[in-house]
DNA sequence: TCATCGTATATGTATATACATATGTTCAAG
DNA sequence: CTTGAACATATGTATATACATATACGATGA
C-alpha cells in the first residue's frame, strides 16, 4: 500500500464516487473539512482533489466547492457511443423500436456473472435514422444493479440512454468484428442477406460489478465507429 | 493563455517532447534547473514535473532525474495494435509478406496534407497467422517526419512495429467499418467474395504533424478488436 | 575482479503562510 | 421586481522550509 496522505485522501474519495456513493453532482467535503477529518494541512487536500479534477473525476469551482463529474458524453477516448444523440447531432430524425422485453433468470457463466445473483432484464430493438435501420440491439441489464430500469418504458426511448444517465459506468469492453448478416438480421436492417454488418459487443461495470452487455449489429456502410485518443496515459 | 507558472512549464517541457526535439528517454532539466530557469521554488517545478508524470508523458526516478517516457505499448486504453507481437503473444508463428513498395508524390487533398511537402511511401502487404492470412494491410508513411522509412527492407517485417519503435506517436484516430470483399481481397485473405471483412482505417499524428495513415483488412471472422477503457479522462 | 557498503543527490511528501481570483450571497438602490 | 455593488468564502497559485526515501556511483575490502 501507498501510505502517503494525498494518495490515501485521494483513494478515499475515488471510492465513494466508484461505489455510487457520491453521484455525479453531489458535493464532497469542502477543503477545509478535509483538513479537520485528516488533521493535515490545506495543501495536502489541495493536492489530492487536483489530481482528483485533472483525471476528470470531480469538477472544482471556486467559491462554490469540489463536486463529483458527470460522466463526460464526449471525452478524447473511445466512449460510449449514445446512438440517440449521435444522430441527432447530424441532423438526423432518430426513432427507437422495441421488438422485445423480457424479465428472465441468469443462464449460462457469462449470464449469472452479470446477473449477480438477481434475474435479467431483456431487450431486443432497433434503432432508426432518418427513418432507415440504424442498428439491431440486444441488451441485457442486471436488475441486481440497475432494478429501475424493470419500472422503465423503453418502447421509445432506447435503453442505453437511460442507462447512461442514471447507472454511472467506470469501466466497459467493446469487442468489435464484422459478420454477415443473417436472414432476421437481413430482414431487419433491410439489406441482403450475408451483406457485411459491423458487430459491437459492449459490457459496462461501475466499480467491479457488471452492469450491462448488449450487442449491436450496424449495416457495414452505415456506420463508422470512430475512436480517437493519445498515447500517454497514467495509471 | 493561462498564465500560472507551473502550467507555462508544464506546456515548455511537453512542446520538447512532442516537437520530438527530446526523444523517448531523454533527461529532463532537473528541478533545480528548472528552479534556475524560471527563478521559482522547487515547489512549482516540482508540481509541473508530477503532473507530467501523472499524465504518462515522462518518468521520474529518485537519485537519476526525470526522463521522457517511452510510449506505452499496453495502456488501458485503445492502442495501436502491433500485430506481430499479439499474434505470437496467443502463441501463432507470424509473417509479414510484402506485396509492393513504391515511393511516389501525394495525390488529392488528405494525402498532401500527410506528405507536408515531401514524398510518400506506399505500401501493401500481408499480414500471416499460424500460415493463414490475418490481414491484408495498406499504408502510407509521410518521408518527410520519417525519412529513415525509405532505408529499411519491409520485405520481412511489418512497418507497423518498425513505426511504433521509431517514430513515436501522440495522437492516434481509428475508423472501423465493416466492409464486403471484393475480389481481389477475397483471394489474399482466402475468404469468399463478398464475406465480411473488418476494415480498421487508422491515422497516427506525433504532435500537429501528421505520421502514417494505415488501412487493415481482416477476415470478420478471424479478429476481434478489443478496447477497454475507463469512464474518467483529464484534458 | 567482484561484491558490499556509504554517501551524495534528486525526487517525494508535508507544513505554514500569503496573496490572488472567481463566484455565490446579501442587501441596498433604482 | 430588477439591477448591481459589496462582501464572504472556497479554490488557485506560489513560497520557504523540513525531513523522508530511493538509488546511482564511487570507495572499500575480500
Amino acid at each position: 500500500m501507498n501510505a502517503s496522505l494525498h494518495l490515501r485522501i485521494r483513494t478515499d474519495i475515488e471510492a465513494q464516487i466508484l461505489s455510487g456513493a457520491w453521484p455525479p453532482g453531489h458535493r464532497v467535503p469542502f477543503e477545509h473539512e478535509l483538513m479537520a477529518t485528516y488533521g493535515c494541512a490545506r495543501m495536502t487536500v489541495n493536492r489530492a482533489l487536483s489530481t482528483l479534477a485533472q483525471d476528470g473525476l470531480i469538477e472544482r469551482r471556486r467559491r462554490a466547492g469540489s463536486f463529483v463529474a458527470r460522466p463526460k458524453v464526449h471525452s478524447a477516448v473511445l466512449d460510449i457511443p449514445d446512438l440517440r444523440s449521435e444522430v441527432t447531432r447530424r441532423g438526423q430524425a432518430y426513432a427507437f423500436r422495441l421488438i422485445s422485453t423480457r424479465r428472465r433468470p441468469a443462464s449460462g457463466l457469462a449470464e449469472v456473472e452479470l446477473a449477480d445473483g438477481g434475474a435479467l432484464l431483456e431487450l431486443r430493438g432497433l434503432h432508426l435514422a432518418a427513418g432507415r435501420p440504424l442498428a439491431i440491439e440486444h441488451r441485457l441489464i442486471s436488475l441486481a444493479v440497475a432494478p429501475q430500469a424493470a419500472e422503465i418504458d423503453f418502447s421509445e426511448d432506447p435503453p442505453g440512454a437511460w442507462l447512461l444517465e442514471h447507472v454511472p459506468w467506470t469501466e466497459a469492453e467493446h469487442r468489435i468484428s464484422a459478420v454477415g448478416a443473417d436472414a432476421a438480421t437481413a430482414k431487419l436492417l433491410e439489406i441482403p442477406r450475408g451483406a457485411a454488418c459491423l458487430a459491437v459487443d459492449r459490457r459496462t461495470w461501475r466499480g467491479a460489478t457488471h452492469v450491462t452487455k448488449v450487442r449491436q449489429l450496424f449495416p457495414g456502410e452505415a456506420y463508422d465507429l470512430v475512436a480517437r485518443f493519445g498515447a500517454s496515459r497514467g495509471g
